[in-house]
DNA sequence: TAGATTGTTAATCGATTAACAATC
DNA sequence: TAGATTGTTAATCGATTAACAATC
């Protein structure tokens, strides 16, 4: 089953597939598009179209059934398998993401870890950190798809081209830089293309500050506009 | 001049202004919407309508003047005046935050970091870090619009409610908790409105987990489809 | 002038919302 | 049956893209 879903819905669904797992533990066995989409803010025909999409089907009288859901969009998102990830520079955030205990639940794990100065990493626990000049030889041993990058803005390029051209495709980027995707046949042909998720702290800080712009502005309210 | 310009014109702004600051730093005097979108990852026709809807007007034979644009932006951005905000939560990622260098170069301070446990905080910086139970006289005290919350799920929520009621009204949110933003008159009148932002980090590395599926797959290529 | 770029309008695209027949 | 919810179609909305006249 193969499906492409875009961006927006796949995200929903994990989202989804949270509260389900929170309503079985309450012993729920059946669920409405109406208040699956309140406890994720979204509507109840988002709901039940990214549940079409996904060919769940729910009971005119009584919903979605939650076992049958939770399994579907479990194995859909993959999150009944193990899923691997390294890791490159172990500063602050990169250690701290290191002991995030977020993965582990969504049976992810980050397998290895690598800097430039391993000897001086802060990080103590169960996670290997190793040499990143040692980078290239680990992913030619070990298939691990997924990269996260909190290396600082400067070397973020650098270690950019040496993932992709150590084969991996998807990599979770936290540095200042924005990378772009590569799509297949883009650039010369042997490189992989590369799917990139940016999260740039910055970005979204000076968002924020723009959308509350206006306190302590002159009608004094203390409410931003609109 | 306000110009209510949605989420994503901003976050372009955002990106327009940092490659200005290096194109004025090499010395660039112009630049065309094609280089800028390039530069940015849009198209130029993106660029221009970004900046008509912010009234830079540019020359037909030379592009937009790099000084005034830069100007404009930084001012409408609100990066020429000094911006403050808190965090709460000092654990690792809390921790690594408050070291963050990135909100320097865009005028972002943070004033004040709050904990459960202020003296079991490993973070030894400048920024003093206080109790939580003073978050709401330190609040009552200094104007910070927005919080940085990156305290464990358990917690979000309650100090999610703490900041509203202390006048806060924008939320950078790290937790895995997503917050909802509150509209004005939504809850009870007494109530603030906020903006968040929530930053899920194992949400987006759900969602390139999904989009890296097909890795190792049938057709052995080691391409994802499409 | 000739060429190239801006600024803007129209066309396209996709996602969200509204509406409602089917049906449990 | 009566009421409520699903599944789906049509309408709406907004953003992106294409196209091109204006003009430096």
């Amino acid at each position: 089953m193969d499906l492409n879903l875009n961006r927006n819905t796949v995200l929903r669904l994990v989202r989804y597939l949270r509260v389900l797992e929170q309503l079985k533990a309450l012993g729920f066995e059946k669920i409405f598009s109406n208040n699956l989409g309140d406890a994720v803010g979204v509507t109840a025909a988002v709901v039940r179209k990214d549940l079409a999409q996904i060919e769940a089907v729910g009971n005119k009288r009584g919903g979605y059934s939650v076992d049958p859901l939770l399994a579907k969009i479990s194995e859909l998102l993959g999150k009944d398998r193990r899923r691997e990830a390294i890791l490159v520079g172990c500063g602050r955030l990169g250690s701290a993401l290191l002991d995030y205990p977020g993965f582990e639940n969504d049976n992810i794990e980050i397998v290895a870890a690598f800097d430039l100065h391993p000897e001086q990493v802060a990080y103590t626990g169960p996670i290997p950190v190793h040499h990143i000049d040692t980078l290239e030889s680990y992913l030619g041993q070990h298939h691990v798809p997924v990269g996260i990058l909190t290396v600082p803005d400067r070397a973020a390029n650098e270690v950019f081209e040496r993932l992709l051209a150590s084969g991996i495709i998807g990599i979770l980027n936290f540095s200042g830089m924005p990378l772009k995707p590569r799509r297949r046949g883009e650039y010369d042909a042997g490189e992989h293309c590369c799917y990139v998720e940016n999260i740039s702290i910055s970005l979204e800080l000076a968002n924020l500050f723009y959308l509350v712009r206006f306190v302590d502005s002159a009608d004094g309210s203390g409410y931003p506009a609109q």
